[in-house]
DNA sequence: TTTTGGTTAGTGATTATTAACTAACTTAGT
DNA sequence: ACTAAGTTAGTTAATAATCACTAACCAAAA
């Protein structure tokens, strides 16, 4: 990844961020970045490899953050909620790829893109399953509830927390809120 | 609204589930009800519009479900099942308007539009909120937690259980699983 | 001297939308 | 009952704008 290369993606996202998937257009990111259109073909070869680039860039980050984590000698809770927070720093950092990530529909044209972005929901899914099981197993999460239903609880209680911090324009602290939920999803899930 | 501008309607729903909202052109409208391009200004007047029709009846679905449960005299719990089961029963019934409804990237375009989206989600969190407001003062649900961060569990699972369904291609039987979903919930929030 | 990264000018395809026309049906006046 | 006028819902043909992308050229850096 070149620096320009980098460039474009990051327009890109900001791009998608304000004005959706149709306002990703060459022309658009083109003038983002100060050139003239054909100046973004020396850099990627179509529009579509630029949406895949993204991907791969947050898939990267997601594996290693998974992979860190997982490998480390903590409870389960505290697992959760490192990655947790692994994701709220992110998106604090760069919170237009919230539209990007969070949004199936962008890829939907694209088969490939829209099996790319799949997988990596199902990874992550397949991640909080993992540790909420061993949480069970460690009698630290409660036992009554199936590990899929709790996972669906935190996922998408995560979700919906950063999708309506997008929504209001990313007018409160996402960290802080982010605390907020976790806190009260640990008091519903512990045993 | 008459025959044929309800099935523009559906038309459009369908081919955003499918393609995506750069799927919905008028050339693909006009093919999928078989009439020419012109033919569908006869009945709206511009693309735009169509969009604000598919709001606005899934906002009446909303307003409709809502003022009907909230005037019963159930427990707090069997209200937020039965605004559950009616989602659930509408989905099921039109599984396209899922990728309508929770994609707020389809309205990015227009201004008008993300705001009508937006209002939409605020109306909802309302609703929830002030149910468990109740609940909670009736000592039915916990008390332990603010009842934002409950509402914020409730819808934002319920919100990813109909996310998965779509992205399985509808495979499981979403008003099934949305029962379990709920057992879990009942199960964590109640005193 | 070759490579890198830009330019100008243009491609054909597709976009939403409009103009002009027409056949079929409805309504009102005689 | 019959005709005239208007409405409805479609057509063909065309619009300007925009889309992703390419060919050919050029200057500066390696």
């Amino acid at each position: 990844m070149t620096q320009r290369q980098n460039e474009i993606i990051n327009a890109a996202i900001q791009l998608i961020a304000e004005k959706g998937i149709q306002g990703l257009t060459i022309k658009n990111l083109s003038k983002a970045i100060k050139v003239t259109e054909p100046a973004i073909y020396r850099h990627f070869e179509s529009k579509t490899s630029i949406l895949v680039a993204i991907l791969e860039n947050f898939k990267n980050f997601t594996a290693t953050i998974s992979s860190e984590i997982l490998s480390r000698d903590e409870s389960a809770l505290d697992k959760i909620f490192m990655i947790y927070r692994a994701y709220y720093n992110k998106f604090t950092e760069t919170p237009s790829l919230v539209s990007v990530i969070f949004s199936d529909e962008i890829f939907k044209n694209d088969k490939n893109l829209s099996k790319k972005i799949a997988s990596l929901l199902s990874a992550n899914e397949e991640m909080f399953c993992s540790i909420i099981k061993e949480g069970q197993k460690a009698k630290e999460i409660r036992n009554d509830i199936d590990n899929k239903q709790i996972a669906l609880i935190i996922m998408g209680a995560m979700r919906l927390l950063v999708k309506k911090w997008e929504t209001s324009a990313y007018a409160f602290d996402l960290k802080k809120e982010g605390k907020k939920l976790f806190n009260a999803i640990k008091a519903i899930i512990q045993k």
